[in-house]
DNA sequence: CCCGGAACCTGAAGGC
DNA sequence: TGCCTTCAGGTTCCGG
């Protein structure tokens, strides 16, 4: 499952093989991964173009094109990118290609099909979606207290919420929670000054963490070579079936927030 | 605006 | 063995 690290991970490792290259033909083995445009200008605006520059914002990858048209590329749950030379045999669940004046293609794997490419002129429209970048700067405490005011529902809800912190999903959600020692259910808006100082510290240093390692191969998530990352060997709840906390032995608890598998410590995560 | 649940999809895993 | 149910969890849509 991709989020922040790992979508930024396959941007580090993307950009300096795929800059400067031309975009020889797209092809599509399932369409309905193309939206807002039809096949026909979607091939047509993309076809002879090159590729400038790689970025992310949240979770979506942004490929500028000397176009000035953007490729906005989101991978959702089971998406990932390989790139492969043509004669090598390609991956399964391939959704899009992207194929390359060098004789390589970029595979768009996803074997939910939730995954979604478009075509943009300006960045706009993703932004409006979009809260700050944790790793950026300026998203200080203050900002992220901002951002819980008031709200009722559970943190680890409104941690998934984009628009309030863009790029944080399930998995380090509930790192950064007990890291902080916060119970997931505590409604966003009860947090103390302290705790959003100690949850805010453990966004960024989990998410840093996390690039360092290359992302998480929890599930179908691969680097764009096909090999995986290895936050996970770190996790200390996350995807925690039958674990136990590392600090005080508690068996970790799966409870389902927002529809989503939630694992957390009961001893050191309390409601209060 | 805020909140929670359903929908979008497909395969793996577990129960019987 | 095989069928059935549940789980996986990013985003959007919809009703309250």
């Amino acid at each position: 499952m991709p989020e922040l690290p790992e979508v930024e991970t396959i941007k580090n490792e993307l950009l300096p093989l795929i800059t400067g290259r031309r975009i020889t033909g797209i092809t599509l083995p399932w369409e309905g991964i193309v939206k807002e445009s039809s096949i026909e200008e979607f091939r047509h605006r993309l076809t002879g173009r090159k590729i400038t520059d790689i970025s992310r914002r949240g979770k979506y990858l942004i490929l500028s094109l000397d176009s000035d048209d953007l490729l906005i590329i989101h991978l959702k749950m089971t998406g990932s990118l390989i790139l492969k030379r043509d004669c090598e045999e390609p991956p399964d669940y391939v959704r899009a290609v992207i194929h390359l004046d060098n004789g390589s293609s970029i595979f768009f794997r996803d074997l939910r099909k939730f995954g979604v490419l478009r075509l943009l002129m300006e960045t706009g429209e993703i932004e409006s979606k979009l809260g700050p970048e944790p790793l950026d700067d300026d998203f200080t405490p203050k900002v992220l207290a901002q951002r819980l005011a008031r709200r009722t529902a559970s943190i680890k809800a409104v941690l998934l919420d984009q628009k309030v912190v863009a790029g944080i999903g399930n998995m380090y959600a509930d790192e950064s929670l007990y890291a902080s020692g916060i119970h997931p259910e505590r409604p966003a808006g009860s947090l103390t000054k302290g705790e959003i100082e100690h949850l805010h510290k453990a966004i960024r240093q989990i998410l840093w963490a996390a690039i360092g390692h290359k992302g998480a191969s929890v599930n179908t998530y691969f680097l764009p070579d096909g090999s995986e990352g290895t936050a996970h060997y770190f996790f200390r709840v996350a995807h925690g079936k039958g674990k136990t906390c590392p600090v005080c032995g508690s068996p970790i608890e799966r409870i389902a927030v927002r529809n989503r598998g939630t694992y957390f410590c009961p001893k050191c995560q309390r409601m209060k």
